[in-house]
DNA sequence: TTGCATTTACGAAAAGTTTCGTATATCATT
DNA sequence: AATGATATACGAAACTTTTCGTAAATGCAA
């Protein structure tokens, strides 16, 4: 018995945070703001951060401790769930479902080590063994 | 010299509407709305197929032939390329780059026959060699 | 030819997402 | 206590995408 999380899809904008969050950990508002602006070109207003933060908290995307008078958020969307999900459907609907067409097309661009191959063909070895 | 398309990313909708032509050919408005309609649970309205085809026509997307009054539709996006620029843009949002991370999930999350897995080792390996 | 069904054209509503202005509260410094 | 800097709350504007209503044109069949 597993239990579901059943959250909902983040959007673009907060699948950025929640990668920040996911790599930072439990963060303020002013510190997702500092990331995003580093990582972009764009420049994204403080509240623009903090009103997508807050949407996600009510989505349950987030929680966030409001003792202090900054609060703290943390992700609770877990990455690895959250990759699968969105993966399952960007799978439905760029390849069909056809997970190997994705895998080829993402090998095909030649931009992989050989640790990753190795890496890769590891993991192949494990199912095919099941 | 490669030419390069440039051609706009096609937003969710659009992509479906692409993925009936890639695999039908030339078609008219009436047949993909239909296709769509059975595809999924939603019924979309033939206006609104319409319209998407038209704008994505304008977009250059598609093409089409309007010699008849029954315009027939083509798909000028080749879906290789689509799917590239796609792949790349999710890449890069959901793993942060890292394809071996999305090709070890993807590996890991669906079930992959061993047909499937040896077209991938084959990809592996024609990748090692050259 | 007249009327009905189907098509395209067009605009705009509806829905979803992102952005920010402004008000208010809180904290630190003077 | 007054001032200034920074935080949250909230609503609504601005954009993007999707959907459809309605009008006008075209073809078909009685």
């Amino acid at each position: 018995m597993s239990k579901k999380s059943n959250l909902p899809q983040p959007t673009d904008a907060e699948l950025g945070i929640l990668q920040i969050l996911w790599k930072a950990g439990p963060s303020t508002v002013r510190f997702v703001n500092e990331q995003l602006n580093e990582q972009q070109e764009k420049e994204i207003g403080y509240t623009t951060t903090l009103k997508l933060m807050q949407i996600m908290t009510e989505k349950k995307l987030l929680s966030r401790n409001t003792d202090t008078r900054t609060h703290v958020y943390l992700a609770e969307a877990v990455q690895g769930d959250t990759q699968k999900a969105l993966l399952k459907k960007f799978v439905d609907a760029t390849f069909q479902g056809s997970a190997t067409s994705l895998v080829m097309q993402a090998l095909g661009n030649h931009e992989t080590s050989q640790q990753e191959l190795d890496e890769i063909k590891a993991l192949i070895e494990k199912i095919e063994k099941g």
